[in-house]
RNA sequence: GCCAAUGUAGCUCAGCGGUAGAGCAACGGUUUCGUAAACCGUCGGUCGCCGGUUCAAUCCCGGCCAUUGGCUCCA
């Protein structure tokens, strides 16, 4: 329940990335309030310490506190008891949080003389709240927070009294950027929580407990589910063991099977492209490249080979050539030239790094010379790169393009377990969530603008039937859309396209009555975007599944169909991923059920134990087991002379869902002993009954 | 990518400037048992990697790699 909490708390922050306005700020609850002032009793305690600590901004957050703070000296955990000393001072003074209204002059002055977040004036000025000061709109009053004295710039609204705050740790250290930008200093972030009382304090430390004993990570170890081999496979690339890959197997089944029944159409496509493939899609020259593995260069030796034979003749014509080729790039001032436009394989990019200016200069002395072109165009064209693909899509545009296509053709459903490659950052690596490699349950939609309410509809249902087979009750339905500052920039230039795009999305969401929030300026850079987020119940939120609009890259491939009228016209394209990946889905998954997946989903099925090795007993359970696996069913047999128990136990362990134990008296009442994970012994069934119902579970998928 | 912490057997973890230890797992045996662990034995480690300091380094120092917690980014 208290999960619940922190998922909400959350979902406030999903909808207030901007600053927080006064009157939100007297919403905060009692709860935020204990934390913000803990907050100001945690910078006290460091300037007692450290006096000539600089602060930033010290706020609640979900699960507490920070501050962060400018100081020579690093703080590490081995200083919290100190610090935490000092707080209990503060705490115990019970000081007056007092409010003080001041001019924007005298906030000035006396930040320049270093008084704000600070117990007097020192010879620094407080550098930051100067800054803090400017993001402060004209004729919003300014404020001071005076606790004892220690004076910061601050909104509020705190808690009356120091003492109010009841209980209270500091947990971690962490850097941060002044104003989350990176262009500005880096800062020591010192994260606290503090609760009403004690009792509650230890809750929430209990409750971290459970998160960590229901991280995916540890059990994803502990049952065998996958494996990252940094050594030898690289960070980021998870293996699939046999017990994770029947899970991987299981969603693909749930896929493939819904996705038929709603019409779409199975496709294969290769792992990786040419260049060219995401000059087109725009992926390269915008801002993917960055996410993309590095190309695979082909035929790069020859190309060497020959620059390296080529004689001082052929360097000269090679200029040449290369300035012919880039006259009228060279002519223009840049901003003419699109972004993903490309002379000879060379992106517009490259070139900018790759003419120095002389170049120009020297290109009208080579023009005089003479020669024939066919020498250099293979050495001067770049090699051929090959790029692991990051998203389907453009695969999928190849397919479409693949054959002529009518508008009798449309809406055309293309479904893919694809595997995508992106290279994330290092930092950004995490478990199953954020990885290098992906299986994404990925579908392409294209169809006419008239089919597109009901297609974009239809995907939206088909998330809500997810969500029900895998009881998820929490989820938000973030609506990205574009900004007019990005146009251009970080989204397609076709302002029409975005806002009937939009339109047509915001219609289908109040339509279908679906809760939603709306974020501006996160769209994808082809089309406006829907991404569910949920939160598993350890409180980690996270983005499964996205369904997006695409009305810009289908025509950059030149897709189109043959409409009624004998026209061609370019369809719509939505892109859709209600599983997510494979990899982000079931880390989601086994934090959801910490790890004690429904039958259906579970890596082990069914056991079968007998009591001992005897052959009355083995020769009576063989049979049951080899019908099981008749029937699909993933059953391990377990017929070895070791104790019940200690074979229990080890069931148990592996959080084999169903355990049919079998002993004389079971063989003698053509029964099974049926004892199911975490709930233990529910007595002896007919045998064919308890098969049946295992098979029916697993048909229903039952929860 | 940035900041910090961490890295010892398959797993969980102890330990220490003088050549490394436990439990579980694995393997071999004994045990034939009614719902979460019977007993004995054996195997298992370049103490993340590379370099430096030292008579001597798993331990101290530096670099790299990886993981974790954040930041930034994000599909």
């Amino acid at each position: 329940m208290r999960l619940c909490i922190f998922a909400s708390l959350r979902y406030k922050k999903a909808m207030e990335s901007e600053r927080k306005t006064l009157d939100d700020r007297q919403k905060m609850t009692e709860l935020e309030r204990i934390r913000h002032s803990a907050a100001h009793v945690m910078a006290t305690a460091i300037v007692r310490l450290w006096p000539d600590a600089q602060f930033a901004s010290g706020p609640a957050v979900e699960n507490g506190f920070y501050y962060d703070i400018e100081l020579s000296h690093r703080i590490s955990p081995e200083d919290f008891p100190a610090i935490e000393a000092e707080m209990k001072k503060e705490i115990k003074a019970n000081h007056t949080f007092e409010k003080i209204t001041v001019t924007r002059e005298q906030a000035l002055a006396d930040a320049k003389a270093g008084r704000l977040g600070a117990l007097s004036a020192r010879g620094a000025a407080s550098k930051f709240k100067i800054g803090n000061l400017e993001d402060i709109p004209e004729g919003e009053p300014i404020t001071y927070y005076k606790s004892g004295d220690f004076i910061d710039l601050c909104a509020g609204p705190h808690v009356l009294r120091t003492g109010n705050i009841g209980a209270y740790k500091l947990t971690t250290v962490a850097s941060a950027y002044y104003k989350g930008d990176e262009k500005n200093p880096q800062l020591q972030r010192i994260y606290g929580t503090a609760f009403k009382n004690k009792t509650q304090l230890d809750e929430y430390f209990k409750m971290l407990e459970e998160a960590k004993r229901r991280d995916h990570r540890k059990i994803g170890q502990e049952m065998g589910l996958y494996a990252i081999d940094t050594e030898f496979v690289g960070p980021g690339l998870p293996l699939w063991l046999p017990k994770g890959a029947a899970i991987c197997e299981e969603l693909e089944k749930l896929a493939k099977e819904t996705e038929f029944q709603a019409g779409y159409v199975r496709v294969k496509t290769p792992h990786i492209a040419k260049e060219k493939m995401y000059l087109t899609s725009g992926h390269l020259p915008l801002l993917y490249a960055e996410s993309m593995f590095p190309p695979m260069i082909l035929r790069e030796e020859k190309h060497m080979t020959k620059l390296a034979e080529s004689d001082e003749t052929n360097r000269i014509r090679r200029t040449r050539a290369l300035v012919e080729q880039l006259k009228p790039y060279l002519e223009s001032p840049k901003g003419d030239i699109g972004a993903s436009d490309s002379v000879n394989g060379f992106t517009w990019k490259k070139l900018r790094e790759f003419i120095p200016d002389h170049l120009k200069e020297m290109g009208d002395q080579l023009m005089q010379l003479s020669f024939e072109d066919d020498v250099f165009n293979e050495v001067l064209s770049e090699p051929e790169r090959y790029y692991l693909k990051a998203m389907n899509c453009p695969h999928h545009h190849r397919i479409f393009a693949a054959e002529p296509r009518s508008y009798r053709d449309l809406p055309l459903r293309l479904a893919e377990y694809g595997t995508c490659y992106r290279y994330e950052q290092s930092g950004e690596l995490f478990g199953l969530m954020r990885v290098r490699s992906l299986n994404m349950n990925d579908a392409h939609i294209y169809c006419m603008p008239e089919q597109f309410a009901q297609e974009f509809n239809a995907v939206n249902e088909m998330y809500l039937k997810y969500f029900k087979i895998f009881g998820i009750e929490k989820y938000v339905m973030r609506f990205s859309t574009s900004s007019p500052e990005g146009m251009g920039k970080k989204y397609v230039n076709e302002p029409e396209l975005w806002k009937q795009t939009e339109d047509m999305v915001r219609q289908v969401l109040i339509n279908s009555k679906i809760p939603y929030v709306e974020v501006p300026n996160e769209a994808a850079f082809y089309g406006p975007k829907i991404d569910v987020q949920v939160w598993s119940v350890i409180g980690r939120e996270f983005t499964l599944a996205t369904n997006q609009v695409d009305f810009a890259i289908p025509a950059k491939f030149g897709l189109v169909y043959r409409d009624k009228d004998n026209t061609d016209k370019t369809p719509l394209c939505i892109h859709r991923a209600p599983l997510g990946t494979h990899e982000r889905f079931i880390g989601f998954l086994i934090e959801h059920y910490a790890g004690n997946f429904p039958l259906w989903l579970a890596p082990d099925q069914v056991r079968v134990l007998t009591l001992n090795d005897d052959a009355a007993l083995v020769n009576y359970a063989q049979p049951i087991v080899n019908e099981l696996r008749a029937n699909f069913v993933r059953v391990s047999a377990d017929f070895s002379t070791d104790p019940i128990k200690a074979k229990i136990a080890e069931a148990e362990k592996a959080k084999v869902h169903t355990m049919l134990v079998i002993g004389g008296r079971d063989v003698e009442a053509g029964a099974v002993s049926v004892r199911l994970h975490g709930q233990g012994n529910v007595g002896a069934k007919p045998k064919g009954e308890v098969v049946a119902d295992i098979l029916a579970a697993i048909k229903e998928r039952r929860a």
